[in-house]
RNA sequence: GGGUCCAUAGCUCAGCGGUAGAGCACUACCUUGACACGGUAGGGGUCGGAGGUUCGAAACCUCCUGGACCCA
């Protein structure tokens, strides 16, 4: 083991290593029986179509850190991986690329076909399995599975047999969604609806035996063919008389019924007469169905006009359309043609126009079962996560229709139905045999397959054994969690729901989480046309330009840096809000790689610190532990109960930002900075604390941020100078909340010490002061309390605030020529002497007079209303009395120090400047009095002389005063001396030339325009919150014009 | 047409009855013995609009506007 640490986390060479350890390790292999409690979780299994999406990632990264979480919290974790053959799209797939090699499926046969298919799916699983690893998914892969798996198969074929056998399983010839490009049935839930711009065309039909026309008007004239009836709407005062009748259908001749139908015909829309094609459209099949009809299919498999189209037969659709419409013109038929907007029934996967087409097909009967599932849901049995989608589901369960399972495709699960064979060929119109096996005799099995999303329906039992009874299925079903993409919700957890509690007698999973669609940072859905896919190896490893996505090489002309896979989870997992989509930038997972990289540096200093330490056996509380030891120790504690909490309720997103938070905002920001003062001091029992709390620290953090980022996790845990329970980490065990640890008292006692330090930053920060520049300060605090804490820990504040000495007092007189922070309980002083303008400093103290007198208004008017005081709950109204004395008392606080540092004042100091040789003792005695005679710090004066180099050309009478008053604080009269004179003079010269004053402070003159027109809005709001802000704002001209007239006028005074 | 959801800082989003938050971006300053993949400080919000309920609304209700998605 090696305590050395790169200079920087190179994820690379992090990541690289660990899987194979896990794997070696068995640590992710389930019991199949055990004493643990059991978690399990099934991976949506990914089409093997090709390889895994950030989608994917998504999926995998919440399941990970839900199976890391609970595997580490002692459960016997089954997180069960697995692909889907997923007939349509892989048989796509396979298809175009074997016609890219001048192949065509039809002339390779089925077996040849089927074979090229598997060759695919060894190769693009694998490839997913090793998309997995790289991610760090801690999947069982023993027990990988695949939807044509024997096993998996053998679920599939007994389901159907019994689905059957209960009726519930049944061949029938229906209308359904006939893909004429894949030439397949597709269920309901395949098909897209497209907005389009279409035409309605008017067509005349010929009444029979009058001279009267009927027009109808339709969006698809070349299904006149097909046309059974002419329906008009029973009370349509225009046609009622005609109903009954006959029409003659245009260019084919066919006399067809008139008919009166209410629910297929609006009155409004169009001519209020709607021709009636059964065999082709929804709507019309019902009314066929109605009005006892012909139903007349006029296309084939292809979507070409069959033989019942006269002489359009053989024509494609789309070109039979224009054909009837330029005879229908000819005709004189075409009444008129009106553009017209309308959704198209689309193929999910061809992107074809779906056809709906008369077709002898295989239905499951869902209703029941259905029923059942909402059951389940409305009992608690399976809960939503977010709940609102328990809506969604139960609307869609209890509006279901039959399902079509049947699919014309070579790839998938053959159907176990047997038909006789008729001249060496199945006879599929005869009545087929239902069997697990091929009957005795001349049978011929079904050519068809059945929807991929039948075996994924049987995914959460058919992988763990069924229907064998084994010892998986007793542990672990039903499952945990279901956890996926909201947009499966009905192809695949309602159905599993659904042929879970039919054959298992149980729900499948106790939890459904959805999770939202990764989207592309401009929130545009991921696809392959539009060029913005990212691949997630892309992100871990990084990618050259070329590459990536069309969309994104222009933004990345160098290509990706490799990110890691730790960056790209803890991005996914912070950005599973729940229920939404999830717009995924790169700049995001950058900010985590840097997080990492902090991560890194957190370590490195403390592994390079701990020169042969080693925690030992001795419990943290038994060490000797200081202030902020005992505060990191109960901050630490509140972050594992925060993070135990939240991903108890599936916020995964605030599980890692409170890690996140913890990690950078106190344990880097604060206890490192604190601890330095014992490491690299010479107390050896303080060091040694510190080290123990540092790698106690270290340890817990590392395990509790483990399921989010386990490669950096082990790496860095492998190396803490600690005994381990486990050989790794990601099978230690999760922090628990410990009570012992929460300090309340120490996290108040750190308060003063943070408020000091914050306090002198700000100075620092708003005066411009490096932090180079060292500083004294002293602390005036009525309460006791903070000046002992003060006193006590000030080896805590003067590092972290950069200070030479901490003056802590009681009360009295405020230092002169000061910078100061107000606080609750204290005032910071800072002695600004030689570094700043108190023109700054002013500003400062008046900003924050404004903001505490606006907030104090509007306290005080809550308070003024009668109402509230009765009403609101006793703790409120008291809370808020507290909040005015507390507001009164820092404005007042503030607004003396605003006096103290006011011009006038400056003018008592500066007063005895009449002559040069008189001011040097005056102003020397004046200043110790309230400073000792510093010290002049070496970095001060190169600072000064910085100064003195630097141009001073513009500087007000003002700057060179303070300039003055700058060098007599450090000693250097003549400097001092000088300033004041150019002082004098230049008040003489401002009186011709004001503008040049004015031009030297940039910074306060953009500030007080950027306030005016925010001002102005704020006067003009009306709300009570607006108010608030109104009476903040309005005090802002109060303190601009406190400011100007101070600004314009000081030699005036001074003279005289 | 029916339904669901969303609108909060420049961007992505938390907050869901009691003093408007985070990350990124932005500005200023800073090579402080882990880290410039960094530190410190700061600026930035009529919480989509209009009504209502309430002592009090970003939050609850109604309507409107804009947007997303699902089902017909």
């Amino acid at each position: 083991m090696t305590t050395e640490l790169a200079p920087s986390y190179q994820p690379t060479d992090v990541e690289k290593r660990w899987y194979a350890f896990w794997m070696e390790k068995g640590y992710f292999k389930a019991e199949a029986s055990s004493t643990k409690p059991a978690y399990s979780i099934v991976l949506p299994p990914p089409n093997v179509t090709g390889s895994l999406h950030l989608g994917h990632a998504l999926t995998a990264t919440v399941q990970d850190v839900l199976s890391r979480w609970k595997r580490m919290s002692g459960f016997n974790v089954l997180w069960l991986p697995g692909t889907d053959h997923a007939g349509i799209a892989t048989q796509m797939v396979v298809e175009r690329e074997l016609e890219k090699q001048g192949l065509k499926r039809r002339e390779m046969g089925r077996e040849a076909f089927v074979k090229r298919v598997w060759e695919w799916k060894e190769q693009y699983g694998a490839r997913i399995g090793e998309q997995h690893k790289v991610l760090g998914a801690s999947l069982d892969w023993s027990r990988e599975r695949f939807t044509l798996d024997p096993g998996v198969s053998k679920a599939v074929i007994e389901v159907f047999v019994k689905l059957h056998e209960e009726g519930l399983i049944y061949r029938a010839q229906r209308l359904i969604n006939w893909d004429p490009k894949l030439q397949t049935a597709v269920s309901d839930l395949e098909v897209e609806n497209e907005e389009k711009n279409g035409t309605l065309w008017h067509i005349a039909y010929a009444v029979k035996g009058s001279d009267e026309k009927l027009t109808v008007a339709t969006t698809r004239p070349e299904t006149m063919l097909g046309d059974t009836a002419v329906a008009v709407h029973p009370d349509d005062a225009r046609f009622k008389h005609l109903i009954g009748k006959k029409a003659v259908l245009p260019l084919l001749g066919r006399e067809i019924d008139i008919i009166g139908d209410a629910e297929l015909v609006s009155m409004e829309f169009g001519t209020g007469a709607v021709k009636v094609t059964p065999a082709h459209d929804f709507n019309d099949y019902a009314t066929g169905q109605r009005h006892k009809l012909p139903m007349i299919s006029i296309f084939d498999e292809r979507g070409h006009v069959n033989g019942e189209g006269g002489p359009y037969a053989g024509l494609e659709r789309f070109v039979a359309r224009k054909k009837v419409v330029e005879d229908l013109t000819a005709q004189g038929l075409l009444v008129k043609e009106e553009p017209h907007k309308l959704s198209i029934p689309v193929s999910q996967r061809s992107g074809v126009p779906v056809e709906p087409r008369l077709s002898k097909q295989w239905f499951m009967n869902v209703d029941s079962m259905a029923k059942a599932s909402v059951d389940a849901v409305k009992r608690g049995d399976t809960k939503f996560v977010p709940q609102s989608w328990e809506n969604t589901f139960f609307h869609w369960m209890n509006n279901i229709q039959p399902w079509c399972i049947s699919r014309q495709l070579w790839w998938g699960h053959q159907i176990p139905a047997w038909y006789p064979v008729k001249d060496g060929k199945p006879d599929v119109d005869a009545e087929p045999k239902v069997s697990r096996e091929k009957p005795e005799g001349d049978w011929a099995q079904d050519p068809d397959v059945l929807d991929t999303w039948f075996s994924s329906g049987l995914w959460a039992f058919s992988t763990l054994g069924w229907p064998e009874k084994t010892a998986e299925l007793k542990t672990f079903y039903p499952t945990s969690v279901m956890e996926t993409g909201h947009d499966i919700i009905f192809f695949w957890v309602a159905r599993m729901m659904m042929l879970g509690i039919h054959f298992m007698g149980d729900v499948p999973f106790k939890t459904v989480f959805l999770h939202a669609m990764v989207r592309d940072e401009n929130g545009k859905k991921m696809s392959k046309t539009q060029g913005n896919v990212i691949d997630p190896l892309h992100v871990v490893r990084g990618a050259k330009v070329e590459e990536l996505g069309a969309m994104y090489q222009k933004k990345y002309p160098k290509g990706l840096e490799a990110y890691g896979a730790d960056a790209l989870r803890f991005t996914l997992a912070q950005l599973t809000q729940q229920g939404r989509e999830i717009r995924l930038a790169f700049a995001r997972i950058e900010g985590n790689k840097n997080f990492a990289n902090k991560i890194w540096q957190a370590t490195r200093f403390a592994l390079g610190r701990m020169e042969g330490f080693h925690a030992g056996s001795t419990p943290i509380k038994d060490r000797p532990l200081s202030l902020a030891d005992r505060w990191i120790l109960s901050r630490l504690n509140r972050t594992v109960g925060a993070v135990q909490t939240a991903l108890t309720a599936f916020q995964i997103s605030d599980a890692a930002n409170a890690i996140y938070q913890f990690l950078w905002r106190e344990l880097c920001d604060w206890y490192i900075e604190l601890s330095k003062g014992a490491i690299y001091g010479t107390d050896e029992t303080a060091k040694e604390t510190t080290r123990a709390v540092l790698v106690f620290a270290l340890d817990r953090v590392f395990r509790l941020l483990h399921p989010f980022m386990p490669f950096i996790t082990e790496e860095l845990w492998q190396k803490l100078p600690m005994e381990r329970q486990t050989e790794s980490i990601s099978v230690a065990e999760y922090p628990e909340s410990d009570r012992t640890l929460n300090d309340p008292a120490a996290e108040n006692e750190m308060k003063p010490l943070i408020e000091v330090i914050e306090g002198i930053r700000a100075i620092r920060g708003e005066s411009g002061i490096p932090f180079s520049t060292k500083l004294q300060a002293q602390v005036q605090s009525q309460s006791a309390d903070v000046r002992a804490t003060l006193e006590k820990w000030r080896s805590y504040v003067m590092p972290l605030a950069g200070l030479t000495s901490l003056d802590v007092r009681s009360d009295g007189r405020a230092p002169a020529q000061s910078a100061v922070d107000i606080r609750a309980d204290m005032e910071v002083y800072v002695p600004l002497a030689g570094v700043v303008n108190l023109e700054a400093e002013r500003d400062r103290l008046k900003k924050q007079i404004v903001l505490a007198q606006g907030e104090l208004a509007a306290v005080n008017k809550k308070l003024e209303n009668p109402n509230f005081v009765q009403n609101a709950p006793a703790e409120v109204v008291e809370k808020d009395k507290a909040r005015v004395g507390e507001l009164g008392d820092r404005v007042a606080r503030l607004e003396e120090n605003l006096e103290r540092l006011s011009p006038d004042a400056e003018v008592r100091i500066a007063a005895p400047a009449a002559g040069p040789v008189d001011l040097r003792a005056e102003l020397k005695a004046e200043l110790s009095e309230v400073n000792p005679p510093p010290e002049v710090d070496p970095q001060v004066s190169d600072a000064l002389n910085k100064l003195r180099e630097g141009t001073k050309e513009g500087l007000s009478p003002q700057d060179h005063r303070d300039l003055g008053v700058a060098y007599m604080n450090m000693g250097l009269v003549d400097d001092a001396v000088r300033e004041f004179s150019a002082a004098k003079d230049g008040e003489g010269k401002k009186k011709a030339a004001p503008a040049a004053a004015a031009k030297k402070k940039p910074a306060a003159k953009v500030k007080a325009k950027k306030l005016a027109p925010k001002k102005k809005a704020a006067l003009a709001k009306k709300k009570p919150v607006a108010k608030k802000k109104a009476a903040l704002a309005k005090k802002k001209p109060a303190a601009k014009t406190n400011k100007a007239p101070a600004k314009k006028k000081p030699a005036p005074k001074k003279k005289r």
